[in-house]
DNA sequence: GTCCGTGCAAATCGTTTGCACGGGG
DNA sequence: CCCCGTGCAAACGATTTGCACGGAC
């Protein structure tokens, strides 16, 4: 994710006023690659900022979705919404026991549809999900 | 999806009870290739027996999940459970406007990560997500 | 001084759970 | 006739909304 600088400049260019609680929120992403839920990232905000309210938590979120420098993560579901600080394309590598996930940055080569099977979309973009057992939960599998 | 008589087969040889409700149930979902969401399927029953409850249908869905006949679609969140009948290895192309999720059955080659890449993870399976809009989605858009 | 952003509380949405009754085997 | 499956209601967890006060600019 970028500096904090920069992120506190793209939040005055677009008229949005720089809180304590925007300046936080923010610390905390630049450092993290984890793809926190959005309730993660208000329980670790709270640990530094006891008053911060949830709502403000998801407000921000949201907006920083909005301006393109956080991405909401897709392809995974069931412990909420996560978010991903990296927006450029990239692919995931999914833990289906302990839902760990951790980018792939490989580009792969021909992903592409043939125009018979895109049925008239127009596509956008495409990711490659890989689901698996990370290290330490094959370890706990003895099942 | 298999044909009801080899469904009904699947759930008295796991000792399931073929109760009028997941009657129901399979016939709707053997004609679906539309990766309704849990809440969908709940509607569409009540319309044929408007005395069913939710728990019902949420209990019979994981059931057939259990069963591997139905799958959970992974790779895309927002709209609650969403089950797919297709339950072999394919891909997915996603309207991001209206959310409409059609199946790509093509095998793409080289998807393949190398030994650093995988971070120990032993991979279960990979699965391809386009992210597009659908031909009724592009018309509508005047943005 | 103006609004935007915040915090609180309540609402909402989808899903799950506890429990007692009734029907399928 | 036994017990699994059902239906109801309540619980639940994550997210959203309405609203009034307070602080950033």
């Amino acid at each position: 994710m970028e500096s904090l600088e920069t992120l506190l400049a793209l939040l005055r260019q677009n008229d949005l006023k720089i809180t304590p609680q925007r300046r936080v929120i923010l610390e905390l992403l630049i450092e993290d690659d984890s793809h926190p839920t959005a309730d993660g990232i208000y329980q670790r905000v709270l640990a530094v900022m006891p008053d911060v309210s949830r709502t403000t938590v998801y407000n921000t979120l949201r907006e920083l979705v909005h301006l393109g420098v956080l991405a909401e993560v897709q392809e995974v579901s069931g412990d909420g919404l996560r978010y991903d600080t990296r927006t450029g394309p990239h692919h995931h590598l999914f833990c289906t026991r302990c839902h760990t996930l951790i980018d792939i940055i490989r580009d792969f080569e021909g992903i592409i549809l043939s125009p018979e099977e895109t049925a008239g979309y127009r596509i956008m973009k495409h990711q490659v999900t890989f689901y698996g057992l990370c290290p330490e939960c094959q370890k706990r599998e003895i099942n």
